[in-house]
DNA sequence: CACCGTTGTATCTATGACGATACAACGGAG
DNA sequence: CTCCGTTGTATCGTCATAGATACAACGGTG
């Protein structure tokens, strides 16, 4: 599995948890949950005691989060019904940022991603160009904030020509063309660009996986696929664009949403 | 800041933190780096006293990974070297799963995004089409696999029509074409589509994150920008578009790039 | 004034993860 | 055979986190 340069769609990356995590404190969903608790409650108290949990342990896990992220809940003693306490306007920020985050990482374990193995081939800023089975591909790396227990995890945000790595691409950022139809490479932004043909269509409801078999660069195989692309592809866009198994299209998609992970082996 | 229907590109969505999870079972940064540390040394007891951790807390660390993913690391105990402990093929494949959760959330937190308040007016499978004050806009929905500690996010999976969401486009999913040379909208599959107009090109080394002012579609405000979208555009492509401020463009991304998330309010 | 439910704060305990340490079992090298 | 470094396994102490409990402080309401 390790071996070669193709993995084709992969069916998904598998469940995930993801935090923020600023200063050193996390935000996790307990902590969003927690958040929302008291924004419904309108006390520490009352969501704390929805959740079922100390009391205690939920003033000082707000004061620790406070401690990193800003002041979050507006606290106040005494009063009308004894006090209350509600989210500050960055209290209702946080939320937003964990929940997009916890969207994106749903996507990716949602979404089919195509894998390519490949060797650098020159880097200019942000942007890297790998050799791949079916051709030259470029794309972003680097951005590796990833500040958790381990060490770094696959060798830092350097990385250098020569280098192997991963090119993995999102199914969600790949168009498909239509072969006879080829539009002017000059008016967009969307830079890498193959011919092949639909091998398979996997349907959904209202949205559908589409596996473009790519030939490869170099005349080694001259019929076979050197690998196998996924697209995700709404179902209209499929009958308009009449896709079949067999039809030859042109997919593309922009490096920017190419991510490059470094791979040692 | 939770008002209006227009957030703009945001700089970053925070740090974060990723870990895959399995069985109740997280494979954090942590994890990573000691598979990664006994591929290297060939042995746990050499990737324990590498890491500078305890070898035993090692050893049932990755009985318990192993009990959620999986043989692991097949370890041999006597022979030549007094044995030794080899990474097996789901080992790496996990090793491998990882990073590219890391690359995605690292691109998250790196990569511009657009934030657009709406409601929800057509709910069609895994798609929804959400009223902004852009326009009518297509975005995946659901797919929230999040279970981690706490509750639902923001509602759990299901979304009504009517329903408040923020609409979330990744900078790097959004494609900016000439304005002039207009793409036949039959030959791609791209789906969601504005004209406006470029508002300022936030220069990197090789990439830049162009913002682009689009107009409401009700003709509330005239002259004025709805919402402005970002969209990451490596250098080459700006100067083959030849795009400046002010210069009329037209953007498009894919549905099925388009994020849905709760918005309780 | 007393009453009430909340926010603050302190202390004790339980739990789980980890390091430290020790010892047995294994199997090839010498 | 002995020697060696590794894998197994068990035990103890430490540390961080969370629950449980108790009590003081606050400030409107009545």
């Amino acid at each position: 599995m390790e071996d070669s340069a193709q993995r084709g769609p992969d069916a998904a990356a598998g469940r995930g948890r993801a935090a923020l995590i600023e200063d050193g404190v996390e935000f996790d969903g307990r902590d969003a949950a927690l958040l929302r608790a008291v924004d419904a409650a309108g006390s520490v108290a009352g969501a704390a005691s929805e959740l079922g949990r100390s009391r205690a342990r939920a003033l000082s896990r707000i004061d620790a989060l406070e401690e990193a992220y800003g002041t979050l809940v507006e606290r106040r003693r005494g009063g009308e019904g004894g006090g209350g306490s509600r989210l500050t306007a960055s209290g209702r920020g946080i939320l937003g940022r964990y929940d997009r985050l916890q969207a994106v990482l749903a996507a990716t374990a949602t979404v089919p991603e195509t894998v390519l193995d490949g060797a650098v081939t020159a880097i200019d800023g942000e942007l890297a160009v790998v050799d791949t089975a079916v051709g030259e591909v470029s794309g972003l790396h680097g951005g590796t904030g990833s500040d958790d227990g381990g060490d770094e995890s696959g060798g830092g945000s350097d990385l250098a020509v020569g280098d192997a790595v991963q090119v993995r691409i999102g199914a969600d950022a790949v168009t498909v063309n239509d072969a006879a139809n080829v539009v002017d490479p000059d008016a967009t932004s969307a830079r890498n660009r193959l011919a092949g043909r639909v091998s398979g269509i996997d349907p959904g409801e209202t949205v559908s996986t589409v596996r473009i078999a790519v030939e490869a660069t170099d005349g080694s195989a001259p019929g076979d696929a050197a690998a196998e692309v996924a697209a995700l592809i709404t179902a209209e866009s499929i009958e308009r664009l009449g896709l079949a198994p067999g039809d030859p299209v042109s997919i593309r998609w922009k490096a920017t949403a190419t991510r490059l992970v470094p791979h040692a082996e």
